[in-house]
RNA sequence: GGCCACGUGGCGGAGUGGUUACGCAACGGUCUGCAAAACCGUGUACCCCGGUUCAAUUCCGGGCGUGGCCUCCA
């Protein structure tokens, strides 16, 4: 059966077609790192994640590019690197707090069971390709030199605002913030500006003396030029990016190019709320990748993820981990599934993953195989999914103290004191200490979610 | 204010113009000293108001609610 893909742009699920499909081609805006990615950042590595491995299993895995970009070049990670080191020249700070904060990322999605891109270009090795775009769009009359800055001229883009369906007419209307006096029009945007001393600084393209810095959006243009070419498959990201990032990247780089679009698909996941609300550092629901971590199993968190459609919002709740949890002790428990390494997909959850990424309706499949009895079907697709390996409980219990106490029980039921093997039992059970008696009369036990 | 999503049983969530989604939880049963696990069984829900239709949760219009973007943000 086909692939049909959600596209942003024309609104519309429809077939997907590489235009390579020896070379299938997707881009996907990563992290800017700075700090510990939270649980909403996620979203999106997993989501594209699974539809990585899904290309992959269609095409084949040598015949898929995922470029996720690492955004090193910005002024959240400029503040972050000077009030962490301040005593250190800015530039070596910058390069601490850009590289651990790399680490920790991947710490993270390795957990969650995402498989690494084929590339991850970081923005400060690109800037020579950012430059030849904005040399371009200078040349094509689609950019202006004011005052050590470069910029976009959003006005000489006629459908500029196609993705985000809005009119030039309705962004004049709706501008908020003060305009830079240099700009020549309200909704151009920066392409480059200059740094302050002490910045990260490169020599300026467009013959402007004092070095300078790349403004947000062109380093999406640049790597995806440098590693998918001039036009390519699928772009994702969150669906806050649809504006201003991903129609400015559009515009970026359809301006150089002369092409139709950038990308003949643009995916978008939904956003993510914490227990009913927006997650906020001032509600305190706020959780890092590696918060959650510490309590849960990668692949709890993942399959959590995967419950609900990726372009629906979803509502992150402690109850919902917690029974994703049990859903997928349930549909891991066959000991065939911790042995065999092999990967295939079952044709039915091939065949929800091929309808816009399904993933509630692939679940549904997956219990469907675990209804047939059909493990080894199961087995294999919980594999290519990413899930790994059963999850276990990350709550920390005294293995000699419980079976101490299990010991006790066994005596006491023994000597049919059942009032007090009951007593056990509660005691342990509060330690989160599930026990099942076997026929041969000894006990198993496990580590409740 | 403009643009865009979403609103299904206790919870998650698929899907459909007329037939049981599925899962979790709950409840009943088998099993057990009692439990747990496992297995069997039990749930007729689709925000509101109009319209179209023989028939709407499903299509159309309006309303209400929630969220997102319009400024850094997945």
């Amino acid at each position: 059966m086909e692939l049909k893909l959600y596209d942003t742009l024309t609104r519309e699920k429809r077939a997907f077609r590489p235009l390579d499909p020896a070379r299938v081609r997707m881009y996907v805006c990563g992290p800017t790192v700075y700090d510990f990615a939270h649980i909403g950042n996620a979203r999106p590595v997993i989501v594209f994640d699974v539809l990585f491995r899904l290309l992959r299993h269609r095409y084949g895995a040598g015949h898929v590019t995922y470029v996720r970009n690492i955004t090193d070049v910005d002024d959240k990670i400029n503040a972050r690197a000077a009030e962490e080191y301040p005593s250190l020249p800015l530039n070596e700070a910058i390069r601490i707090v850009t590289e651990k904060t790399e680490r920790q990322f991947h710490d993270d999605v390795d957990a969650l069971g995402c498989l690494r891109p084929t590339v991850e270009p970081r923005a400060t090795e690109h800037v020579d390709e950012m430059k030849a775009l904005i040399e371009k769009l200078v040349a094509a009359g689609h950019a202006y030199v004011a005052e050590g800055h470069v910029l976009f001229s959003v006005p000489s883009m006629p459908d500029y605002g196609r993705l985000s369906n809005r009119s030039l007419e309705e962004m004049e209307a709706g501008a908020r913030v003060e305009v830079a006096p240099y700009k020549k029009d309200a909704k151009d945007f920066v392409l480059w500006k200059p740094s302050k001393p002490g910045e990260p600084a490169w020599p300026s393209p467009c013959g402007i003396a004092a070095p300078g810095r790349p403004g947000w959006h062109i380093e999406c243009s640049a790597m995806s030029w440098k590693h998918l070419g001039e036009m390519f498959d699928i772009h994702g990201g969150g669906i806050d990016l649809v504006f201003p990032h991903h129609e400015n990247e559009i515009a970026q780089s359809r301006c150089s190019f002369h092409t139709p679009v950038m990308a003949n698909f643009w995916m978008h996941n939904g956003f993510l709320q914490v227990e009913g609300e927006k997650m906020s550092k001032s509600l305190g629901n706020f959780f890092t990748i590696r918060e959650l971590l510490a309590d849960w199993p990668g692949e709890v968190l993942r399959f959590n993820m995967l419950r609900t459609h990726y372009r629906q919002p979803i509502d992150w709740t402690l109850n919902g981990v917690a029974e994703s949890f049990n859903t997928l002790e349930a549909l891991t428990a066959d000991p065939g599934f911790a042995s065999s390494k092999v990967e295939a997909i079952a044709p039915s959850v091939l065949e929800a993953l091929s309808d816009d990424l399904n993933t509630p309706k692939a679940i549904a499949e997956l219990h469907a195989l675990h209804g047939k009895g059909d493990m080894a079907a199961l087995n294999t697709t919980l594999r290519a999914l990413g899930f790994s390996q059963r999850p276990q409980s990350r709550r920390r219990v005294d293995a000699q103290k419980v079976s101490a106490l299990i010991d006790a029980r066994l005596a006491a039921r023994k000597a049919k004191n059942f009032k007090e093997a009951d007593r056990l039992r509660d005691e342990l059970h509060a330690m989160g200490i599930e026990l099942e008696d076997k026929r041969d009369g000894t006990t198993a036990w496990k580590v409740k979610a």
